[in-house]
This record gives C-alpha cells, sequence and structure tokens, in this order.
DNA sequence: GTCTATATAACGATAGAC
DNA sequence: GTCTATCGTTATATAGAC
C-alpha cells in the first residue's frame, strides 16, 4: 500500500531527478552544480540535501532506475520466439525507442559512464554493460546460425558497431521532430542489413 | 627559419600539450585539474602558466592543430580524381587512421566539443562540424548520381551514420592489438557497403 | 623555466531555524 | 520541505623569488 504522503514524495523526488538528469544530459554530470540543479527547481542547494545524500546519489538513482527498465525489455525480446531476424529488429527499435523515452538517461550513460565507473558504487554500470554485450552476441550468433546473416561476419566487431551506432544517435536525435525514432530506426536496419551499396 | 631556443621551446610545448591530450581524454576535460597536468609533468601547477594563458587555452591549442591537419587530409581526398565508391573508402580509412594516430584528440574532440562550443573562442568546433558534414554529404550525393549507391537513401540520415559510427570507435579502439586500423575500417565498410544480411 | 606562496572564486555538503 | 548561514575543500590563476 502506498500512502498520499508517500506518493507526493515520490512525485516530488522523480521530479528532481527529470531536473537534475535534464542538467547532467546537456552540461554533463562534473559541469552540473548542486546549485544549477537546485536553481532550476526554485529552491535552494541546501534543500536538495533533505531529498538525497548527495550529488552522485542523485545520478545514481537515474541510471539505475533507467537500466532496470531497460534490461528488462531487453530480456522480453531474448525469451520471445521470434525468429533470429525479427529479434534484430526488435532490439533495435527497442534502443531507439529508449532513446526517445528517456534521452536525458541514455546521454548521461552514454557520456559518463567511463568516469563515473571508477567509482565503487557505479560498478553495475560495467556489469551492465558486459549484459548488453551478450544480448547482441547471442543474437547475431543465431543470425549466422540460421542463416540470416553472413557468415563471414567478425561478430565482434559486428556487435560494437550495432551498439555505438544505436546509442550514439541520442547526440543528435530530438523527439517531436518530422524524423520520428520508429523511421530512424527502420532506415538504420536498411542500412545495417542491407547495406548503401546498389547491387 | 627556427632558432635552437624556440624548437627546444616548442618541444617541450608539445609534450605538455601531448600530457595534457591524454588526460583531458582519458578523464575528460573538466574532471582534468591543472594540478594533474603539472603532477604529469613533473613541474607544479604555477610553473604551468608560463607556457599557457589558461586551462581553456591549452585544450583550444590541442583541438585547433589537429582539426587543421585533418581537414587537410580530407579536401585531399576530395581534390582527388579517384571514383565516388573509392573516395568514400578513403574518407573511412581516413577517419580510423586519425583515431590510430590522435586518439586523444579525437576523444576530447567527441566527447568536449558540446560543452566547449558554448565558449566563443570555440566557435570553430561548430565550423569544423558544418565542414565534415559538406564533405560527407557531397561524397555521399556523388555516389547516388553515380549509381555506386542505392537511390533510395535517406542521404541526412546515411551521413550521420557513417560520421557517428566512424568516430564513436575511439571508444574502444586501442594501437598495438590484434586488430589494426586498416583492418577495422575494411570491416566497416563491408557492413556500410553490403550489410550484414545474408543476400 | 620552475618554485614558493597565496589570492580569489566556486564547489559539495552540513546544522539548525522555521 | 525549504531557508539561512556557513564550513571545509578544491579549483583556476597570479606575483615575485630563484
Amino acid at each position: 500500500m502506498t500512502t498520499e504522503a508517500e506518493t507526493h514524495g515520490n512525485t516530488r523526488r522523480a521530479e528532481l531527478l527529470s531536473i537534475a538528469a535534464g542538467l547532467f544530459a546537456e552540461k554533463g554530470f562534473k559541469n552540473t552544480t548542486v546549485r544549477d540543479i537546485a536553481d532550476a527547481s526554485g529552491i535552494l542547494s541546501g534543500s536538495l540535501y533533505h531529498h538525497f545524500d548527495s550529488k552522485e546519489s542523485i545520478v545514481d538513482e537515474i541510471l539505475s532506475t533507467f537500466q532496470e527498465e531497460l534490461f528488462a525489455s531487453y530480456d522480453a525480446v531474448l525469451a520471445s520466439d521470434d525468429d533470429a531476424r525479427t529479434k534484430i529488429e526488435r532490439a533495435v527499435h527497442l534502443s531507439f525507442e529508449a532513446i526517445d523515452k528517456h534521452r536525458h538517461e541514455v546521454a548521461i550513460f552514454q557520456n559518463e559512464a567511463d568516469y563515473l565507473g571508477g567509482f565503487g558504487r557505479f560498478a553495475y554500470l560495467a556489469e551492465r554493460n558486459a549484459q548488453s554485450r551478450e544480448v547482441w552476441i547471442t543474437l547475431l550468433d543465431d543470425g549466422v546460425r540460421s542463416g540470416v546473416l553472413r557468415s563471414d561476419l567478425d561478430i565482434e566487431l559486428t556487435y560494437r558497431f550495432i551498439r555505438d551506432t544505436v546509442w550514439v544517435a541520442v547526440r543528435w536525435y530530438r523527439p517531436g521532430r518530422k524524423l520520428t525514432h520508429e523511421r530512424i530506426a527502420d532506415q538504420y536496419l536498411t542500412i545495417l542489413l542491407d547495406g548503401i551499396s546498389h547491387g
């Protein structure tokens, strides 16, 4: 059961996290001060510490919450009985959908994971990275084995290209423009699967 | 004419710039303190200001020098009389070669251009970005017009995918390992031109 | 060209009143 | 839950001796 007070506290907390996420994504973790976050929230910097232990705790909560949701949806794709090609298409679409729905979180992970990973409390970021690699290697191996993908592929290199291209789109994608995330995913899959060459 | 004193001063200056570039690339511009740079150089932080005006001047010199060299080599490709496909292949190889020869500079540009671009003195970064876009759009347009590339391509989107995938490799590429930059470029061109799909 | 010493500002975080 | 007030630390940068 959830009391009204808890609900209200949670929405306020979520609001602060969302404001902080926008700033972290736009200016970077180190470039965003707790005063920046407080200003954007309409309160003073000291008041933030009623809600969070530290600046690190804020970005920690942003990233861990997002990662949990993201990998749950990857698991759903892996567990399905779709064929190899459909699974790859679903995984790609799922990633661009994450960029659309959670672009701040994706941007923070892309930009700050290396730096934050140096701190013990963010060790789960490296684990999630390894988990993501396993998902894609599985999908690509299945693709080659079932004859959907070319057998001369360097699987490891292909995985890196897919991972990089899919996530780096967060740098330029903005929701609400002409180019929807579904169309970007489709165009990307066309290039990835069939190439840009004629014939 | 260059005197010996100037030569010596320039090598020392180049040495400091190289040390700073490594730190900026590894830890980020904001996360690297002038004390970090001084420590790594075996001098004290105050002594750095004998060589450079400010921390910003250091990263400025790193980036502008690199950009000048990079775009000179792009121009050479554009000016050549190779066919469209060869030019695209040369441009891709050239980028992976830049990652190999100047990975710190590439990494700094990839990670910090957005943030630094906010300062007036780094306005040239946005100009170089536009220049890079023109190079690739020209190459892709020529490719479609000459029948080398598929005519149903979204040129703008294709350009972004190529740009992102080519440069983001700086995140994982390390020189001196089994995978050479030439082989990475070849594998990447195979995927880009022909796709990963079988048939 | 580097050192000693320090100015000056910004930062993350805390304590207690309201 | 926010404010006032401030502590302790760290950051960029400067001035002058050597």
